[in-house]
RNA sequence: CGGAGUAUAGCUCAGCCUGGUAGAGCACCACGUUCGGGACGUGGGGGUCGUAGGUUCAAAUCCUGCUACUCCGACCA
């Protein structure tokens, strides 16, 4: 590609939108422009970089044993009241009426529509299993999109559906498509981890997410030091933790005006937050006779809502419990909560049952309680892992201890088992003859989000470090003068030609109107991995400058090696 | 959806408080100088000041409604 004929769209200064390194670059370099919110067009660059994502994903389905399809983005509504999920997909499902005022809908994900097609077309136990996919565009009408293209409304997802006779059938394929991506996820040069995860709203049994490590990711995800396992967060098991201590206080009453945060009773009363205790009201389930329950987790830990909501007394989905209601069922703020002398049933962490002479609230405004024991003050009736897991927890599988990292999540496979096919009757015949209903896994990436977090992974001050597979371009060719030296100009149109017929991806810098360090500037931000100088004192000595993007020094190559010495480089 | 904020040239922003000829830098066009790290000079093109209404002799500026966008919280690839 000539520059001079190609759209590079870089600008120097920062546009005001963007506050994630990846969507500042993303806009930076030219690679997207926003429509609307949470509507993206790609440029040129952006395209080949999304490209590129795309070829490794299907040649690795494809290797995989998938047959790729295409399905419409436009879904009629028919087929969602049918499965039973249109009222819980709820507004993210973006509506829309033709001019027969039939009912449509912008397709979020496929499920429906892979299965309608199955059921149809599917009906021998010898077809099976069958695993379809497709990298196709789907529409959620986020809350909030943000970002940039991280979280967008309309982005290109890989997304796969496997059929099987019984659920050995699916366990197998599953483990192919772990494997699978993780194939994917090598080749595309990024650092990631497999996670064991929560299945949310899609439903099913079994479930990982692939998460692309980084600071600035949605997620946090928790890992042994020294086993495999890892999990995220939302799902990571706290263990209870060790023997009560003996108690060593007296109970005491104390004066805390004003203290209405953990922070400020351990700033002000000299007590380590470790052995401080939060009390959280929430909405009680219909079972349990609605009302309110408490859930105490230690100060310097974070309720885990996941876990909370799996409880049987507690109302899904979690709500808290509003002032107004704490007050009048306590009599006190939510600020001075406690288990002594508490009106309503609690549930009580495990690492809180493991506290002695801890503090928190009276159930008064305006005081506390420290030197607080079970059994001698308040009896402890139901425990619970009611935390987020922090650094240093034991890991779940009993080996080694936990790290806590932040990970954007790219990928997701469930074994979803029948809650689809069941719904719209997808049943194939066994080999007795019987009908059956066939068990489903499915399989997602999210190819516009791996593009973003590419870069949130590899960047630094001057601009984009592409990993080799995923680069707009492999090469940068830039003569130093072009305007005023021929030889270079002469040179450079050599090089470009045989580094094409090489089959090498690359970006002929011959702009006139730009001087080198524009020049320069441009190939650093775009990030290209390898830079090659044309100067009038190389052509001399027969030789080019040569710069790898992460390089801190040029080095030289003969002219008349270019071609094998990139070949080499780049691995082919 | 709740809370906060923004809207002026392609981009980054000033002007608004205190109403009176719409500005700067970058980008773009022309010419000249410059040329191993985002050059410089001269000249030029480009704006319904988000939108609708109100106040006023006069509105980018004051008032009201609406819309879009961004940020902070509950969803997800």
């Amino acid at each position: 590609m000539r520059a001079s004929r190609y759209l590079l769209a870089t600008v120097k200064e920062t546009p005001a939108d963007a506050v994630v390194i990846s969507h500042k670059l993303m806009l930076r370099a030219g690679m997207i422009r926003k429509l609307a919110s949470g509507l993206y067009t790609w440029l040129p660059t952006g395209l080949r970089v999304l490209r590129k994502v795309e070829t490794i994903i299907r040649e690795e389905m494809d290797r995989a044993g998938a047959q790729e399809v295409l399905m419409p983005v436009v879904q009629p509504m028919d087929l969602w009241e049918e499965s039973g999920r249109a009222p819980a997909y709820g507004p993210e499902l973006l509506r829309i009426t033709d001019r027969h005022d039939n009912a449509f809908c912008l397709g979020p994900t496929h499920e429906e529509v892979i299965t309608d097609l199955v059921r149809n077309e599917i009906h021998s136990y010898k077809q099976l299993p069958v695993n379809f996919y497709q990298i196709q565009t789907k529409f959620r009408d986020e809350i909030r999109p943000r970002f940039g293209v991280m979280r967008s409304r309309e982005f290109i997802m890989k997304d796969a559906y496997s059929f099987h006779i019984d659920a050995d059938s699916l366990a197998q394929t599953y483990d192919i498509m772990y494997t699978a991506y993780s194939r994917i996820f090598d080749r595309l040069g990024l650092d990631y981890r497999a996670v064991e995860a929560d299945t949310g709203s899609i439903g099913g049994s079994s479930s990982h997410e692939f998460h692309v490590l980084a600071d600035s990711g949605e997620d946090a995800i928790a890992f042994s030091d020294s086993s495999s396992y890892a999990a995220n967060v939302e799902l990571a098991a706290a263990k209870p933790g060790s023997e009560r201590p003996t108690p060593g206080e007296d109970m005491r009453e104390v004066d805390t005006p004003d203290t209405r945060t953990i922070d400020e009773l351990v700033a002000k009363y000299d007590v380590p937050v470790e052995r401080t205790v939060k009390t959280l009201l929430v909405h009680a389930s219909e079972d349990f006779g609605g009302g309110l329950v408490a859930l105490l987790v230690r100060g310097d830990h974070e309720l885990n809502e996941i876990k909370a909501e799996k409880l049987a007394s507690v109302a899904t989905p979690l709500e808290f419990a509003s002032e107004e209601e704490i007050r009048k069922v306590i009599g006190a703020g939510p600020g001075s909560l406690g288990p002594v002398n508490l009106p309503i049933p609690f549930i009580a962490d495990h690492s809180v049952a493991a506290l002695a002479d801890f503090a928190a609230g009276a159930n008064s405004d305006g005081k506390h309680l420290f030197g607080i024991n079970w059994e001698r003050d308040v009896a402890l009736e139901t425990t619970a892992d009611l935390r987020n897991v922090v650094d240093g927890d034991p890991s779940p599988d009993g080996q080694g201890t936990l790290q806590i990292k932040r990970g954007i999540e790219v990928g997701h496979i469930f074994q979803l088992g029948t809650k689809y096919s069941e719904a719209l009757g997808a049943n194939v015949l066994d080999e007795n003859g019987k009908s059956a209903v066939m068990p489903m896994g499915c399989y997602g990436i999210g190819v516009t989000r791996v593009v973003a977090a590419a870069i949130e992974q590899n960047y630094d001050d001057n601009g984009i470090i592409w990993p080799g597979a995923i680069a707009p371009f492999d090469v940068v060719l830039i003569p130093l003068n072009i305007r005023k030296n021929q030889r270079e100009r002469e040179l450079c149109e050599t090089l470009y030609q045989q580094l094409q017929d090489a089959g090498i991806d690359v970006l002929f810098d011959d702009r006139e109107k730009e001087r080198f360090g524009v020049k320069m500037a441009d190939a650093e931000l775009l990030g290209i991995p390898h830079r090659i100088l044309v100067t009038e004192k190389g052509i001399d000595a027969g030789a080019l400058e040569y710069k790898g993007r992460r390089d801190t020094e040029a080095s030289s190559i003969a002219v008349d090696t270019l071609v094998t010495t990139l070949l080499e480089k780049l691995e082919r």
